[in-house]
DNA sequence: CGTCGGTCGTAC
DNA sequence: GACGTACGACCGACGT
């Protein structure tokens, strides 16, 4: 008879689909060795946090088995092959297995079946017996399973669904998943579904027709393309449905009862933990076993602080921690006009305080006074001897000047420290790290505010919720520190790159956004105007050349006018293969037509317009009566600076229409701007990176680069070199710079193929030096699967031995530029600090306030640019030792376009 | 009425 | 197919 089923459910793992999704998730994380461990990493922290959670008493962790299974069998017949498990992926496997044996718990895995049938078996078992389920999966294939008593867990995200929460989440019953899935398909498990429908309209049929044989019956009466498509796949909606299902008959011979959670091995983990330098976990390891006894007390010790003797304690507290982490909650995202509403501490794991500070929604009870609350703190935040700890503290800081207050003592910042291990990971928010290092979700910004039209500022979010909110923000942040830091730590390059570069710029980018740059609103208005006119001609004249009106904005009405009705020629077509309407093909075409002309000359003023002499004046700030742009740290891969709201780093300046728009950058009265740009500071990088013998001299010996260049591969005298030669010679070295091909450079300068080929390997020859650092490059980063900067930024490449030609192609010219790039961008950083350093210690009447990648951009006394000018240029230059000098042109004048 | 992908164009 | 790194405007399809 059935047993008992015990308090607590019986919790099915699904490692394979986690060990996947960990592997994805993640950053390609590797031992000192280069052994790679992210992916077990992952699972770890997951089973970890599982473990927290549910404490079970009968679990088991499911793998799927090597070889072939009858879902192989069936597929055969059809299409296309499950990809073969990536390299980084394979050797992760058994690693992960031997730490879910030294765990405890139970390890499942059956030849010839996948993982999900096993659970499903399992699952299915247990439920006959009386047990509630737990299956913690991230593979939405399983909702299939879901039932009275069995639920899924994800626990990469938190959520938990049930079979109300299927009928939510999907629009069907759990039973109607393996219909819907047959409908939608799944690329991850390779069910092949129906083209051009997707989750609503598979849900929609399946409302109206009970389940899918009555789809099918019904599929003539289907409308519309979706309903041919549905109509052209019939024949293969049953196979798509046999993959889609989970087997839950299987022979096996272990039963639910059998799969006891037994003691960890301590002494195993902690060699393994240590074998793959887990050294999060490592430190835990000691800390579960010392803290076993209380281990019924909440962990969670989140409290509101509304008495002044409460925030006495924890001042104190704060005060005695080597270091605490802290979080504003603020009413507003502008960093120049956002309030402070509460503060977050926190100095130990799992415990943290909200002092709510200006709170004014329905029951916001007593709150402490905000100017009180800072004054008590303003000796600590200010003190540099006390070390602060937050996540993006560039906001922070700035909020608290705000308030009068200078944030000083910034030790670390989580959202660095996972741009300096990953810069090619694409966020670096709170949410995102704590579920790829901790394995965790968080309660988000929406769940507490809302969104849309009806989003609360975080004044009016009830007090319950902004302190079980703001206190995870300190928590979190806290917990991922101990997880980040000593990942950091463990490369020498990477900490040092963070240290003495990335930290210690993030206050100097505060002061230059918080400075802001003066903008002539008026000129910009006049220009808008005269822009409006031209565009006005313009449009009139087009629309007569095409025989009626239409929108000059619209790529695919031009498309259709000048291809289906004016019948041009198509020279180039789109990556998706429409015909291009892109400038260079315009360009092309204009020689011949008057249409492609006037849309050209229409876009180019169109795009100054809306872009720039329309935008700017509305980022005008009405209080500092200046733009004040975001500088953002930890965007792109390579290390640069990225700027949004106004991006004041693609300002136009090649063209004398675009340039007009530099003279509206102004200083105030009595003062210029001076603007110091490296020269030529990539190539130069390239000299010294490369050692190349010609390249250095042609530096050292300060001649024009392009000219000297082509001087060596043309085989002329310097003074000899053609305009047309100095051009092609200018192009080979920005196509040195991006990693070009010889297509490209021949369509860049316009000539045969054959022709630039003969250029490419004329400069090889001449500039060997720079071929061997190319392909020494190429090697590296194939061989240790990143590259690194002159100061040891790393830019990892995961798809630099991909078996996509044109991935591992594109890879590879990542891995050319990125180096250059980078060290430019390191560089640059170096010299902000510096100039700052030298503008805070001696307070002279300047301004640093923009940085457009090789330029830094002041605003100075008009009486003594002289003098600043050459200590700015000594203090970039001193910024780095290469082995070639770096220069540093400078230029003063009356507006940003004047001073270059 | 918002969101999102595609395309285009500006910078270094 | 084809030259690296960004941000952002606009269009148009799509879903609420």
């Amino acid at each position: 008879m059935a047993e008992r089923s015990p308090s607590q459910p019986l919790v099915l793992v699904d490692g394979s689909s986690y060990l996947y999704r960990a592997f994805h998730a993640l950053p390609p994380l590797t031992t000192s060795d280069g052994e790679p461990t992210g992916a077990v990493y992952g699972v770890v922290s997951m089973l970890r946090k599982l473990l927290d959670d549910y404490d079970p008493s009968h679990i088991a962790v499911v793998f799927d088995a090597p070889g072939r299974t009858f879902r192989d069998d069936l597929f055969e017949a059809y299409k296309a092959n499950r990809p073969s498990m990536p390299d980084d992926l394979r050797p992760q496997v058994d690693p992960l297995k031997r730490i879910v044996r030294a765990l405890g718990l139970p390890l499942v895995e059956i030849g010839g079946v996948e993982a999900d049938d096993v659970i499903g078996t399992l699952a299915r078992q247990a439920e006959a017996d009386g047990w509630d389920v737990v299956i913690s999966t991230g593979d939405k294939d399983m909702a299939q399973l879901v039932s009275d008593r069995i639920t899924l867990l994800n626990t990469m995200s938190g959520t938990n669904l049930d079979a109300p929460g299927v009928r939510e989440k999907f629009g069907v019953s759990p039973e109607r998943i393996i219909d819907y899935l047959a409908l939608v398909g799944d690329t991850s498990d390779n069910i092949p579904g129906v083209p051009k429908v997707g989750p609503k309209t598979a849900a929609k049929w399946l409302q109206a027709y009970g389940d899918l044989d009555g789809v099918v019956a019904h599929a003539e009466q289907i409308k519309g393309k979706v309903g041919e498509s549905l109509r052209e796949h019939l024949d293969e909606l049953p196979l798509a449905k046999e993959l889609a299902t989970i087997r839950c008959d299987l022979d096996l011979d272990r039963s639910p009862v059998e799969l006891t959670r037994g003691e960890p091995d301590i002494a195993t983990l902690r060699e393994l933990y240590r074998l793959h330098e887990f050294s999060g976990l490592l430190s835990k390891l000691g800390a579960d076993r010392a803290g076993e006894s209380d281990r019924a007390e909440p962990m969670g010790q989140y409290s509101m602080v509304t008495e002044q003797a409460e925030l006495d304690a924890w001042l104190a507290r704060l005060q005695e921690a080597p270091l605490f982490a802290f979080d504003l909650e603020t009413n507003s995202l502008d960093y120049m006009r956002a309030r402070i509403v509460g503060l977050s501490f926190a100095v130990a794991a799992d415990e943290a305080i909200y002092v709510p500070v200006a709170h004014d929604g329905p029951g916001a009870g007593d709150q402490l006074d905000r100017e009180h609350v800072l004054g008590a703190l303003r000796a600590l935040l200010e003190n540099p001897q006390r070390a602060k700890l937050g996540q993006n503290l560039k906001y922070d800081m700035s909020v608290l000047a705000n308030h009068g207050i200078h944030l000083q003592g910034i030790r670390h910042d989580t959202m660095l420290q996972s741009y300096v291990l990953d810069s090619t990971a694409t966020r670096h928010d709170m949410d995102s790290l704590a579920l790829k290092y901790l394995g965790r979700g968080t309660i988000k910004y929406e769940d507490v505010a809302g969104k849309g039209a009806k989003q609360l500022t975080f004044n009016q979010v009830d007090l319950e919720q902004a302190t079980a909110y703001a206190c995870e923000d300190a928590d979190i942040t806290l917990q991922l520190h101990a997880v980040l830091w000593p990942r950091v730590q463990a490369i020498p390059s990477l900490r040092s790159v963070y240290e003495d570069i990335e930290i210690p710029l993030l206050p100097v980018l505060s002061r230059m956004e918080r400075h802001g740059v003066l903008v002539d609103r008026d000129l910009l208005r006049v220009q808008s105007g005269e822009l409006a006119e031209a565009m006005r001609e313009l449009e009139q004249a087009a629309h007569e050349a095409a025989g009626g009106a239409f929108n000059l904005g619209s790529p695919k009405q031009i498309q259709e006018i000048l291809y289906e009705r004016q019948g041009l020629p198509v020279l180039q077509r789109t990556p998706k293969g429409q015909p291009s309407t892109a400038e260079s093909v315009l360009q092309e075409l204009a020689a011949d037509y008057e249409l492609p002309r006037l849309i050209i000359e229409h876009r180019g003023l169109s795009k100054l317009k809306s872009t720039y002499t329309d935008k700017l004046p509305q980022m005008v700030n009405p209080d500092t009566a200046r733009v004040h742009t975001s500088y953002h740290q930890a965007v792109t891969a390579t290390g640069r600076l990225s700027s949004s709201d106004p991006n004041l780093q693609n300002i136009p300046v090649r063209t004398p229409e675009g340039r007009r728009i530099r003279k509206a950058f102004i200083a105030t009265t009595g003062y210029r701007l001076m603007a110091a740009d490296y020269s030529q500071v990539e190539l130069r990088i390239m000299a010294h990176l490369s050692g190349d013998r010609t390249l250095r001299r042609a530096f050292e010996e300060r001649q024009d680069i392009h000219r000297a260049t082509a001087a060596e591969v043309f085989g002329a005298a310097p003074d000899q070199v053609t305009d047309e030669q100095r051009r092609a010679a200018k192009a080979i070295n920005f196509g040195l710079i991006y990693g070009m091909s010889a297509w490209g450079l021949a369509r860049q300068i316009g000539v045969e193929r054959g022709e630039a080929q003969r250029y490419v390997d004329l400069y090889f020859d001449r500039f060997q030096g720079v071929k061997a650092y190319m392909d020494r490059t190429r090697t590296q980063a194939h061989a240790q699967g990143y590259v690194e900067t002159v100061f040891g930024r790393r830019l990892y490449l995961p798809e630099i031995n991909s078996s996509n030609q044109q991935r591992r192609q594109y890879a590879e010219r990542t891995a050319i530029n990125a180096p250059m790039q980078g060290s430019a961008a390191d560089i640059i950083k170096r010299a902000m600090i510096r100039v700052d350093q030298w503008l805070q210690d001696d307070e002279p009447d300047v301004l640093m306030v923009m940085q457009v990648h090789d330029e830094l951009v002041f605003e100075v006394p008009e009486h003594e640019a002289e003098a600043v000018g050459g200590r700015i240029r000594q203090l970039m230059m001193g910024a780095a030792t290469l082995a070639v000098p770096l220069e540093v042109d400078i230029g003063v004048g009356n507006n940003w376009d004047e001073a270059h």
